[in-house]
RNA sequence: GCGUGAGUAGCUCAGCAGGAUAGAGCGUCCCUCUCCUAAAGGGAAGGUCGCGGGUUCGAAUCCCGCCUCGCGCACCA
């Protein structure tokens, strides 16, 4: 019995109770779910509900009262064995050994598909993530999003959405410019310019473009020349990055082409025709004020070229009109004064403006002797997402992006990732992963086999404790979906393997010595494979691997 | 100044969609491998959940105020 089926047992069992005339709640106070949540302590039972003290206030009637008439009912639910009244009026309902255990097997039996769901079916969409302009290689926030944005879409597909991972890609504007400029310089062996970008990186691609193309300083336009041939190499290197990280989007964006095919202008038009835009000091700028943006917004500089937000709101138009129904956009928190931006321009196009979504990420930083380093493009001093790959690899580089709330700000201390430690929970789970592995591999040897299943021989506190947590994955993995936050996927991940290696550590698979092969270890088998399977399809999740030796 | 995110164990962070005795990893100190992987497990120590009010049966969680730190506040992208 997961908590989902148990939860959704109280629902009718409440309803049931409110139909049959013995409460009397407004049907606006019932929720639509009951919700159920494993007690820190035991002695609470297996499960329990804080209704009665919720239903209290509209019912007019005392909590205890509630749960007393509740209690009835639940006890009937199949599986459930007891219901008590604790406290001011919690339910605490202990589940047979029977009714928990049989979730082992239908684990094993869902196999990858355990944990999935089609509550976001007919969803279409569009996850914007990284973007990083192409005038360098990803730097340690572009990498932090790479870990969080492809984790999150993958978590959105097993909830049934239809999900597109989208790179903007920027090739168009000053930051080009100033790319190509460098690539110039380091070309005439000039020192990078005061607005350039410097670094090793810089270097590389100015000789291989001069090495593709040995005439190109005398080309009409040899800056022209630099960029188009550099932006190509520079992004041919931070796709193959991506993909090393195991993130491979579905469509990359060219901003250009937004230009190129006179969306920007029919857009700007139409804005006009609309009334939204107004001409001031030489520029034509977006009311922005009145879709709730703090200031109005420059779209047409007074040089004539478009602001980047032009571009923005011409491709957030390009994707509504590809039939997305949700445009996330996940951006870092340099940028989230873009937010309103972003929404306004939805609404002044007449859309509206929930289409838009913004998932703000913090700041990584870099730290070396507890003090902050500052990473500068233009020194070459960042770290990229190929320098932290060679140092920890992708799976611990991924994990632990991804196990922290995008709310928080993570310092990431070279020293420690140099030494390699254990300090990253990545080997915790993955251990877990490869022992359920090493277990299935003795039984076969033994002659333990999934043959019978007897789901009341799972009694130990231990067992019940593992069926739990892995019962509590599909809400957990709905939960990570509906509030945009896979850390909670690898948290809770951590916790089952806390679970499996506590009831590893008293509860044999195999047979000891020459004692027999009994339905107790055949049925341990199921719930260790079960494990097995959690644990895979979690860390699938989040794009790590689960090895099946360590 | 305005906006926004954070402040929880020595360190790094969960918990915030109100619940019962506030958690995990790492670090420190004990203990457990003649039998499934000890990259593990058990135990100990370690907390004014930034501060002050409020809401209620109940607040780390919600509301208000304040303090500290990060990030924004362009005709840059």
């Amino acid at each position: 019995m997961t908590p989902e089926e148990l939860s959704a047992a109280i629902t009718s069992a409440l309803t049931a109770s409110v139909d049959a005339g013995e409460l009397a709640v407004p049907a606006e106070a019932l929720p639509k779910e009951v919700r159920v949540e494993r007690p820190k302590n035991r002695e609470h039972g297996d499960w329990a509900t804080n209704i009665a003290l919720q239903l209290a206030k509209p019912a007019g009637v005392p909590p205890r009262k509630i749960a007393e008439v509740l209690t009835a009912r639940l006890a009937e639910i199949p599986g459930v064995s007891r219901v008590e009244i604790a406290g001011p009026g919690f339910l605490n309902i202990t589940v047979d050994a029977a009714a928990a255990g049989e979730l082992a097997k239908a684990i094993v039996e869902a196999g990858t598909a355990f944990g999935s769901n089609t509550a976001m079916a007919g969803t279409r969409i569009n996850l914007e993530f990284v973007s990083a302009n192409p005038t360098g290689p990803i730097h340690l926030g572009g990498t932090r999003w790479a870990a969080v944005g492809d984790s999150l879409a993958r978590i959105f597909q097993s909830q049934g959405a239809d999900v597109t991972r989208e790179y903007y890609f920027n090739d168009h504007g000053i930051q080009i410019d100033r790319f190509a400029r460098s690539l110039l310089a380091s070309a005439k062996g000039e020192p990078a310019p005061e607005d350039g970008y410097g670094g090793d990186y810089i270097t590389e691609i100015a000789d291989a473009v001069t090495a593709a193309h040995p005439d190109i300083l005398a080309a009409a336009d040899p800056q022209e020349e630099f960029r188009s041939h550099g932006v190509e190499l520079m992004f041919a290197a931070i796709k193959e990055s991506l993909h090393e990280f195991g993130v491979d989007f579905d469509v990359y964006f060219h901003e250009n082409s937004l230009f190129e095919d006179g969306a920007v202008e029919k857009l700007l038009e139409q804005l006009k025709g609309l009334g939204h835009l107004y001409a001031k000091d030489g520029a034509w700028w977006l009311k922005s004020t009145a879709f709730g943006d703090d200031k109005d917004r420059v779209v047409i500089k007074s040089d004539g070229h478009a602001a980047y937000i032009a571009g923005d709101i011409a491709y957030f138009k390009n994707k509504r009109d590809r039939g997305f129904d949700l445009c996330i956009y996940m951006l870092g928190a340099d940028h989230h004064g873009y937010v309103a931006r972003l929404k306004a321009a939805a609404d002044a196009l007449g859309d509206d403006a929930d289409r838009v979504e913004v998932l703000i990420g913090q700041m990584v930083n870099l730290v070396k002797d507890g003090v902050p380093l500052r990473m500068s493009k233009r020194a070459g001093t960042v770290v990229t997402m190929e320098d932290l790959v060679d140092v920890v690899g992708t799976d611990a580089a991924r994990y632990s992006l991804a196990r922290f709330s995008s709310d928080s700000n993570i310092d990431i201390d070279l020293d420690v990732l140099t030494k390699r430690s254990n300090e990253n929970p990545v080997f915790y789970v993955q251990y877990a992963h490869a022992r359920t592995c090493a277990v299935a591999r003795n039984a076969a040897a033994t002659g333990v086999e999934r043959t019978a299943f007897d789901a009341a021989a799972l009694t130990h506190a231990t067992e019940s404790e593992l069926l739990a947590v892995l019962g509590q994955y599909p809400g957990v993995l709905a939960q990570a979906a509906a509030y945009r936050e896979p850390h909670r996927v690898a948290r809770h991940l951590e916790v089952i393997a806390g679970a499996y290696h506590r009831w590893y550590d008293v509860c044999r698979v195999t047979p000891l010595g020459d004692e027999p092969v009994t339905d107790v270890n055949r049925t341990r088998l199921w719930l260790n494979d079960a494990t097995s399977q959690v644990l895979a399809n979690g860390l699938g999740l989040l794009g790590v691997t689960a090895p099946e030796r360590m």
